[in-house]
DNA sequence: GACATAATGCAACTGAATTGCATAAAGGTC
DNA sequence: GACCTTTATGCAATTCAGTTGCATTATGTC
């Protein structure tokens, strides 16, 4: 979880400014413990701290690109966003409940995707690797399974 | 590679009447080696049969619920859609050019990832799978890697 | 053929993100 | 501090992919 002075120094690091918008999205960002939505970010900045949405979208593109910061997608159509793993071998999957929208971390070691292997055969260059599982989360699960129904399109039959 | 008569039984199979409209989507993703946005496949209906761009969408949602083909998600904003696999074994990755947005199916054995120990630990259900590949193609490799400025965004460090 | 049901078309709408340009803040030089 | 350049933020309008509501046309059943 980084802190404010964390999240400065983080940005300090990579040469970037440390303006307070771009330290408040960063810490709300280390205090999360999945990836959020910009939308889920902007309503948490609305209480303590508005900005312009364009100005959040334009500083998650920033940390995206300086790799502070991961984008990953989820079953729907906004992306999320989450403090990136330093360690290359930190990567793991991330599961999307297609019923209520929910992203979680799936910390699993029975994945191995041997990214080397593939780039052997592969012609062109793979920069990055990501894993998304579908499904019903937890919540949904018991909360009887068919209330307000969220968005249910992405669940297809194998 | 499914040819109008595959594709109409395939439709019949599913109990789905196998109008016009229907067996050209499907013939059309059946003759395609990489999944297509809709975009592609209006483009190509456009050609020599063209429909309403609702009309595609609600067919590959109806294609998609009944497990013919399936969605996938690529780097940028649009979904792809490509004939289902028919076994659980035949599923692998797919390979998005951050620089050209073209998908390409990559068919690996160095992909081990086993849903069902995940599932052991894993409060929620799990139904689907996907694993995305991200870089650059062969092709945008040697044009020259700078020309024509394509959707760079989703390339970050890692 | 009359009727019910399913499929398609058309227009307007939505949500997420982007673009262009104006304004404000930060930094450097004297 | 005044001056200028660069960087960051705000605001309005636009794009892009997909969706919704409802009218119209096809398809099937008796
Ligand atoms: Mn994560
Ligand atoms: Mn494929
Ligand atoms: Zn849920
Ligand atoms: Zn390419």
């Amino acid at each position: 979880m980084a802190h404010r002075e964390d999240s400065t120094s983080l940005l300090k690091q990579k040469g970037l400014t440390p303006t307070p918008h771009r330290v408040m999205v960063l810490g709300i960002l280390g205090n999360s413990p999945s990836p959020l939505s910009p939308q889920e970010i902007f309503a948490t900045l609305q209480r303590s701290h508005p900005m312009n949405r364009v100005t959040l979208y334009r500083i998650l593109d920033m940390l995206v690109a300086h790799g502070l910061v991961e984008r990953i997608q989820s079953g729907d159509r906004a992306f999320r966003y989450g403090l990136n793993a330093q360690s290359p071998h930190a990567e793991h999957p991330h599961f999307y409940c297609s019923h209520c929208g929910s992203i979680q971390c799936v910390h699993a070691d029975s994945i191995h995707v041997q990214v080397e292997d593939i780039q052997k055969t592969f012609p062109g260059l793979i920069q990055r690797m990501e894993i998304r599982l579908d499904g019903i989360c937890k919540n949904c699960l018991r909360n009887h399974k068919g209330k307000k129904a969220g968005n249910e399109r992405a669940a297809q039959k194998p």
